[in-house]
This record gives structure tokens, sequence and C-alpha cells, in this order.
DNA sequence: ATATCTGCAAACTGTTTGCGCGGAA
DNA sequence: TTCCGCGCAAACAGTTTGCAGATAT
């Protein structure tokens, strides 16, 4: 049992067969799957899952906070175990995603927003960016 | 003939009514517009332009990066003229879209992009907020 | 026992596209 | 005259939902 899968339990989740396998497939998932991408991967381990399941699951587990999901500019929403806040900054040419963290920009943004009279709910800060040249 | 109007001309689009109407709101929106929003100000200037010419418009614009498209974390896309680069604040609760620019910000997202080993492209800040409560 | 969960298929939403007519250049 | 652009409706993609049966607790 993953800390996936007690984190549901005690949240008072039934455990069932697909579930446990889809939180498998997020626990194991150290990329962005698409929900297509995680209703393939949960296929391998028990074909008679269903994508609706795979969507109420996943939208189940964006509520209770237990992932997060993303936009990334596209239309289909992709999702991350990964808890702790964190931004991206992705490779323009490779694609590459590389996570980070940074006390000082948490420090700014939430300036930022108060400067605007808001609490900040959530953020996403992409950087886009080319590789230094070493001159 | 507005700004937007001149540079789809000198791009080569045939300027026809449905395209003006479109850009006179586009030109007069302060705020960040939905395709169906666009959609209903403009058959306010002309009732029989349909919803695909505004798509269509709107994709062609984005294209020529007359307009910036946004996805603002939503199901639906939005627009906006202004070219300068800035970041938006989104209240969560009412969708309004707040714009801000920081000096210190934009210092930061580069030295960060430069510790990990890159220069910065381009870059998207996001804050989602909630008004703060006077207590 | 019973409330929750499931697969299925149909519905929904935002968006795109093929078609044949019409209008800008 | 020649494309390009248009409105219309159908198609599309991703996602959600009503239903009736199945299952965890």
């Amino acid at each position: 049992m993953n800390e996936l899968e007690r984190k549901c339990v005690s949240a008072g989740l039934k455990m069932t067969d697909q579930r446990r396998a889809i939180l498998k497939v997020l626990d194991e998932s150290g990329d962005h799957p698409s929900v297509e991408t995680v209703y393939v991967r949960v296929k391998e381990i028990d074909p008679s899952v269903s994508i609706a399941t795979v969507y109420r699951t996943l939208n189940l587990l964006d509520q209770l906070h237990l992932v997060q999901k993303h936009g990334f500019n596209s239309n289909f929403a992709r999702f991350e175990t990964k808890l702790e806040h964190h931004h991206h900054l992705i490779d323009v040419e490779t694609g590459t995603v590389i996570e980070f963290q940074d006390d000082k920009l948490e420090e700014l943004k939430r300036e930022i927003a108060a400067r605007l009279g808001y609490d900040i709910v959530e953020d996403m800060l992409e950087l886009y960016g080319r590789k230094k040249q070493l001159s």
C-alpha cells in the first residue's frame, strides 16, 4: 500500500481494484502524464478499467490535493503527484522539463499579490529557455 | 482605420466587414474577452457575423502575433491585444484579470534561469488569487 | 445493508472544418 | 477574374454524466 493509497483511505474513499491500479500508476510516474496516458498505463495492469473512471478518480484526487492538475497551455489536462510547490523550466530545444523552487520568488509573488489586494490561492510560473553557450 | 487593421492589411489579409468589426471590438476591449464575449460584442456591430469567423480571425491574429491567446487554467481561450510583456493575476471568484509588471521579478527570473544554465526565451507567470479580507 | 463506485454510452462544451456561395483585390 | 473569406452545419476532442448493476465497508 503506497502513500497515495493510504491518504485515499483516510479521506474515506473505498479502495477498489481500479483505484489501486490508478494510484500505482500515478505513484510510479515521474513525468506529467495526460488522462489518456494514465489510462493506457492503467490498462496494462487492469484492462477492464474505463476511461470514465480514470477521469473521475483523477478529479477526485485533484480535489483532495493528492495530485496536481496542469493545463500546460494545451487543450488537455496533465497530472503530477509531486506535491511540493515548484515551477517548471522547459528547454525549448529538447522539451526537457526542469523543476525548480526559489524562496525569494515565493516571497516576491506574495508581495506582488498583496500589493494588488489579493491572497494567492495557486500560481504557476513557466520559463521557456535555451541552454547558455559557454563562450 | 486602427492600428490592428493597418497591421492586418500589411500582412496581406483582405479587409472584410466582419474582420473590421472584430478588430474594432478587440481594439476597444480593455479586458481579456473569451471568443464568446468577442462574438457577442461583434454582433452588436454586425449581427450577421458567425462565431466560426470569430474563431478563424482570432486564430489568425494569434499566429500573426497581433493578439495574445491565453488559457488561464480554464477550458476556454481568452484574448488580449496588449503586446508588452506583463503577467496576470486572475481573481478565482470572478475571473477578472489584473495585469502587472515587476522589475525585481524580471531580474529574479533571469537569475533563476541562469543558475540552471539557461537563457529565458519566453515565460509566463499566473497568480490565481482571492481578494484579501479586511479583518 | 447500503452508500459508493463502476462501465457504458450518450451528452456537453469549446473549437475546427468541408462545402458552396459571395465579395475584396 | 481570381482567390480568399464567409455562414452554415456537421465533425471533433476532451471531458462529464445518467443509469443500472456491482462492490467495499
